[in-house]
DNA sequence: AGAAAACATGATCGTTGATTCATGTTTCAC
DNA sequence: GTGAAACATGAATCAACGATCATGTTTTCT
């Protein structure tokens, strides 16, 4: 495999989005080892050697958009967070978040999810890196009595399970489209918890 | 792809045991399309035709040890939630006895989560199963008063999901042998939620 | 013991699909 | 406007690997 440059033109750099366009719409669909090389040119319209001028091959484009999507979750989670008014609200807007880019791109959730297995190590350090900001959200609203003290890694680690898990029941297999109703009872959960008063 | 028949004699179920323990080995080590039907084979000590003797392809045997990785699930989580003396309590020990299987069997825990991609109608009653007993347990903790009322259907797969998430980073990354510690701080979640008193 | 069914073998077949590259076209700096 | 660099093409290459099957061995049943 061949190294791949940046694009050094404007047609270079429009050729590389469109062929990111199509990956993530096939990659999306038909999984990573159904997709193939020439029907994400294809559906790119370009020949399948241009794909090659850009990415060294079918491995770097999935992981390119493993990048995007951490790219895009950390943007709209973090813009979505920022008004909240105490960490409860933070959480009850971020999960929001997150599920609205679930429902928007759910191509995009589906190759972060495969990348488990065909990316490693862009899976986890998507997770990680997303782990080690919540748990530090999480560390300073303890501080402020926000809310009660805890495992905060733990904490950090079982929420994003949660998110991930309810956007691929509600979202990705449920097609539920009122996205607040899901949000309301899973936060009155972690505002909560169960036991009964 | 031919059918395959089950084992008539005893030779034959040994023989099926021993393929589908190298292939939760290989496929858990190396991954669905990385592993190949040789390496399996090579593994259980057979030629690759046997195991066309017992499994119709590669996807059949992979599909085999999801359903495995169900029964076994549902056995010991069962078996761990039985003698418990409420909601919570039962909450608590599923959740070790979960964290246990992936423990035990990290392989078996990758596979299931790999069919996903590769086998997806088998992961979806998987889970789908397990939530639909999940929620009618949370349905009668309802009723009985033992936890607060609210929507177990949400509910349910948003602790389906911090236990499969804290399994994978805990467990099959971390290698945390304190098994209980982190149930302790789920729990403790689970139980009172984030908010301060 | 003998026959039939079940099981085991592994070399071969056939398909698939990622990657390459020689040739042609477009862009852009000067 | 011109030349060099960048970009585009798509047919050909090549390795990998799942599946098969003709032949041989073992087990079971009576």
């Amino acid at each position: 495999m061949a190294i791949a440059t940046k694009p050094r033109t404007k047609r270079g750099e429009q050729r590389r989005a469109e062929i990111l366009a199509a990956a993530e719409q096939v990659f999306g669909t038909k999984g990573y080892s159904d997709a193939s090389v020439a029907e994400i040119t294809t559906v790119a319209r370009t020949a399948q050697g241009t794909l090659y001028i850009y990415f060294s091959g079918k491995d770097e484009i999935f992981t390119e958009l493993v990048r995007e999507m951490g790219r895009m979750t950390r943007a709209k989670v973090g813009r979505a967070v920022a008004g909240a008014s105490g960490r409860l609200d933070a959480e009850r807007r971020g999960l929001a978040a997150f599920l609205r880019i679930a429902a928007e791109r759910p191509a995009l959730y589906r190759i972060v999810e495969e990348a488990r297995f065909v990316a490693p190590e862009a899976y986890r350090s998507y997770f990680e890196d997303f782990a080690r900001a919540y748990r530090l959200h999480l560390d300073e609203a303890v501080a402020e009595g926000g809310i009660r003290p805890g495992d905060n890694e733990v904490r950090a680690w079982a929420l994003m399970g949660m998110a991930k898990t309810l956007g691929e029941r509600f979202i990705l297999w449920g097609r539920e489209t009122d996205i607040d109703r899901i949000v309301d009872h899973a936060i009155d959960m972690i505002d909560h918890g169960l036991r009964a008063k």
